[in-house]
RNA sequence: GGAGGGGUGGCCGAGCGGUCAAUGGCAGCAGACUGUAAAUCUGCCGACUUCGCGUCUACGAAGGUUCGAAUCCUUCCCCCUCCA
């Protein structure tokens, strides 16, 4: 095991740890911001730091068609090329098997992918991802699978999985162990207990670095989530980081994190965020809409992003009406900020072991809703 | 003075005898967004409405033709272009 994960303090079942990269280390609960291309998008990677992220999430399948993973290698590899010097974790491609079912041929081997920017066919195999993710120089390392959309019928799933399973072995085969560097197993399965029981152990019986829990925030809903959760994370080594890939909303990282899951990456406060919506302690907010026209307060005046510290809702609301650039920045910027915000909650009160206080104050606040209009 | 082109719902702009309360776009009002084909997408957007239809008022104004007119005819009002 080259990645070295420390469980710092444990209450219940949350943890707190710390997972030591080839670039820096990360204190779990930790959210991985999603910067797919090689950005995070709308944000200054200084600013993405200031936030409090210490990784980030890159992605196989676009840098892979877009500027070429030899061609970022090239060039000193991923976190030189986009000024990430932190560590970075790079999705395998899996994810795009389910997103872009209508432009992908998948087989026993591997997928082979339609290019949405050119039309020109890709290849992508449990091994060519892994080496793609070697010549991006990323940190962590996923398995390429295929994410089980949903619902899905209970057979579908089990042969969805067992391929997942087939390639993750082949691609511990592929990966090159390096000091600071892991490689991560998927558990899929969908929503049966079975199911996700036989991958969680086809997965720790190859032996992974950290092990992520995928397939899931796909439709099936956060109840069905979390008990999905419940009958999973109980099986999956102690000793080792655990992911929840793609999840989520605030609720549903503090849910997860009082099940025992430690990473977490999401797109919800990025895009979100362009997309005129802030994430707040008493609930979300939409900048666009009209009720925020005449508002002087912050989004939040107990928040310390830049945003929150020197801007009015109705200024934001403007630059979204306006359709401004710096409306994206700052809502993206203010989303990120939150997110982090949670995560620092989280882990003070793992450490502390007030976990289960935090967590009545949070849903009680989330409750509350907005401030009343002025 | 002469010749020609126009006036359509908040704006721009299609339609040129019925299937038109009237294509589109913008603006406006909301909603969605979970390992990013996303600075994207969806719904509503004359009035009333039991929100399902329906009813009413509507395509510069007034008349007329027609079973039926935003669409055809007459007159009037206004705008634009070119020539004097």
């Amino acid at each position: 095991m080259s990645l070295s994960f420390e469980l710092l303090a444990t209450d219940g079942l949350a943890r707190r740890g710390r997972i030591a990269t080839a670039h820096g280390t990360v204190e779990t609960p930790a959210f991985m911001p999603v910067g797919t291309a090689g950005t995070v998008k709308a944000m200054m990677p200084q600013s993405v730091a200031e936030t409090g992220a210490e990784i980030v999430l890159g992605n196989t399948y676009h840098l892979m068609l877009r500027p070429g993973a030899e061609r970022v290698a090239a060039l000193g590899g991923l976190h030189k090329f986009m000024n990430w010097p932190r560590a970075i974790l790079t999705d395998s491609g899996g994810f795009q098997v389910m997103s872009l079912k209508e432009l992908r041929k998948i087989d026993r081997d591997g997928v082979t992918f339609r290019s949405p920017i050119d039309g020109i066919q890709h290849r992508l195999t449990p091994e060519r991802s892994i080496q793609i993710q070697h010549l991006l120089d990323a940190d962590i390392t996923m398995s390429f699978d295929e994410c089980t959309p949903w619902p899905v019928e209970k057979e579908d799933a089990a042969r969805s999985m067992r391929l997942s399973m087939d390639w993750a072995g082949r691609g511990k085969h592929a990966f090159v162990d390096r000091p600071g560097y892991g490689l991560f197993g998927i558990v899929q399965g969908s929503t049966f207990p079975d199911l996700r029981e036989e991958s969680a152990k086809a997965l720790t019986a190859i032996g992974f670095d950290g092990y992520a829990v995928g397939g899931l925030a796909v439709g099936e809903g956060q109840e069905l989530m979390f008990q999905t959760l419940e009958t999973t994370v109980p099986l999956l080594p102690a000793d080792r980081p655990r992911y929840l890939m793609g999840v989520g909303r605030p609720s549903d990282i503090v849910g997860a994190v009082r099940r025992g899951i430690d990473m977490f990456d999401c797109v919800m406060p990025t895009r979100a965020g362009r997309t005129a919506q802030a994430f707040t302690r008493r609930g979300e907010l939409n900048l666009r809409n009209a009720r925020h026209r005449d508002d002087p307060r912050p989004i939040d005046e107990r928040c310390g992003c830049p945003a929150c510290r020197h801007h009015s809702r109705a200024y934001l609301h403007h630059l979204i009406r306006s359709e401004e650039i710096l409306g994206p920045m700052l809502l993206t910027w203010h989303n990120l900020h939150y997110y982090q915000d949670i995560m620092r909650g989280l882990r003070a009160a793992i450490e502390t072991q007030s976990f289960g206080h935090w967590i009545a104050a949070f849903e009680q606040e989330q409750g509350r809703g907005d401030l009343p209009p002025l």
